[in-house]
DNA sequence: AAAATATTTGCAATGCAATTGCATTTTTAT
DNA sequence: ATAAAAATGCAATTGCATTGCAAATATTTT
């Protein structure tokens, strides 16, 4: 028998770990994208290297991506459906100064730029800052 | 007699020292941002410490503004024409994989983004990675 | 089942850049 | 000239990502 958890690593050839099936499953019960240091807290005691490396294993297979908010802090999120080869997460972030969450918005993407001459894209990031929708005044 | 150094440097209430005016020079003869490590490098055997302050002061007074790119490294480069009071540098940043340098593009705004109900917008910082001008094949 | 191999984990250590404390020097005001 | 304020230089700290390596665990081969 095979659990969901379990199908989800296997179906990005992750073989299902104890610690891999407990932070997959604790990124599926928190809707913003989370730091290494708040997992570790979830987690304890376990140790932060293989949280990390849990992570590392996880993003190079399109489980999750990484996400750089400018806080200086990187993020893990959950992808809605990429390639275990490529990523293809292309939304916006937003960073409430609030509550200080980093939330996906998945269905906000980014809109094309015109770049000057000769400037070749290849990826874009796009951080919003501002208040939440639960953090309104 | 005042020069022009020290004319933008007092415009911006920042009382000229040796060390502000040689750091405002070299922002003012490179075309791209600098990374502390970057203007250390030119201004040595100055304090490193100094630099950063410099450029701590700059940035508070609307000189110049600090670029997030992505690369873990703060950038700095001049404000075309901030408030001392008020930064209102809504441009995209452009970072070159091949070159490693980071642009300012003064000219391509960031587009307004429809957010999802309830999400308030106060700042927004957009990078754009690829190959610059100087780096095509 | 036992041995050999590969993978995962845990701890220690490293590296890098931002940031702060504090004493010293320099500038400005009295 | 003296006192107050600001700028500088050095040392130390912090906070993160990242790697080395040995121990533990799982997988494959005999
Ligand atoms: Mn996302
Ligand atoms: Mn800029
Ligand atoms: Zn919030
Ligand atoms: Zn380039």
């Amino acid at each position: 028998m095979t659990t969901l958890l379990e199908q989800r690593l296997t179906d990005h050839r992750i073989k299902p770990t104890a610690m891999r099936l407990l932070v997959l499953e604790y990124l599926l019960s928190r809707q913003s994208a989370l730091g290494l240091s708040d997992i570790e807290k979830a987690m304890a005691p376990a140790d932060r290297i293989t949280i990390y490396r849990t992570l590392k294993t996880f993003e190079q297979n399109g489980l999750v991506h990484l996400i750089d908010d400018g806080t200086g802090v990187h993020k893990y999120a959950l992808c809605d459906n990429c390639d275990p080869a490529e990523h293809h997460d292309t939304h916006v972030h937003f960073y409430c100064t609030v509550c200080k969450e980093t939330y996906c918005l998945p269905d906000t993407k980014i809109p094309d730029i015109g770049l000057p001459a000769g400037f070749i894209l290849s990826e874009m990031n796009l951080i919003v800052k501002g208040h939440c929708d639960k953090c309104r005044l």
